[in-house]
DNA sequence: CGCGAAATTGAAAACGATTTTCAGAAAAAT
DNA sequence: ATTTTTCTGAAAATCGTTTTCAATTTCGCG
């Protein structure tokens, strides 16, 4: 299904409203398909539309995690990043931590061999977070 | 080599003062194996030692993470936690969402694996972050 | 349509964890 | 012992995030 939506008939079942800003900060999260902090989205919506506040950014960032379009994630930084969700499969991260480049990858092997881990110690799975750290191959060329 | 001798050697080697808070921080932060947040410890520490500031607590386990006496980790809840390094192999965590139980656990086949992700990506991994987040057994069996 | 209840917005304030500041205290060097 | 340097603790500053609140907008209903 279409991810706006998706969007649209999530604010529908919980009596929420369709604002012109929640359209707009929809649409530039989708189309430039990266790992925005709200402060990033927040500065680059604000080049065309000057009025949208940050806690507008925020609160629909948010909005979006709630409803399953956006994943929530924490490089580190101390500052939280969402990523559009396109149903596709789940995957991880590998962040170089010279430039900020953030690759993504699947590994269902090791997903199974989580599954594994789990149940030997009696886990119940919900989800998990797996990031590797390291440089890149042009940051690793470069290095001092 | 013991813990406390290669946290004086660090200190030594950088030009800083071994004091008392630091020892008893230390000691304290040993002696109970678990994952502190600083707010955690410090308030562990004022049961015995009040004149002990939280800041004094704070910047002394930056320390210990610097020298590698401590791992910093992050579980999302909102605080850093650190726990003593002894050594052993790298693992990860198993994180109840319910009642915060945090395990251990190593799975080499997976480090192998990340491995060769990255050499796939031509990543140099310098280190990585494996949690995985869901109902210890307890909880599930209490489940509502 | 247009009214009115209910939700949303943006600016500013509040918040919680972390980090810094600063004057006095303590540790190492001389 | 004296000097120099670092450390400490309390309080303030900072940073990202979240909430508050009055004004505005949306949307169901007549």
């Amino acid at each position: 299904m279409d991810q706006v939506q998706l969007f649209n008939d999530y604010l529908r079942c919980k009596g929420l409203k369709t604002t012109s800003q929640r359209l707009i900060i929809l649409e530039t999260f989708l189309d430039s398909d990266c790992h925005f902090s709200t402060e990033e989205l927040y500065l680059k919506l604000r080049t065309e539309y000057p009025k949208i506040g940050y806690a507008t950014v925020h609160r629909t960032l948010k909005l979006f995690a709630e409803c399953g379009i956006a994943a929530e994630r924490n490089f580190g930084d101390g500052q939280a990043r969402y990523e559009p969700i396109h149903g596709e499969e789940h995957h991880d991260h590998l962040v170089c931590t010279e430039c900020g480049l953030i690759l993504e990858f699947e590994e269902p092997q090791i997903e199974k061999l989580q599954e594994s881990v789990a149940a030997a110690h009696n886990f119940t799975i919900d989800n998990h977070r797996l990031e590797l750290y390291g440089l890149c191959a042009s940051c690793a060329a470069t290095a001092n």
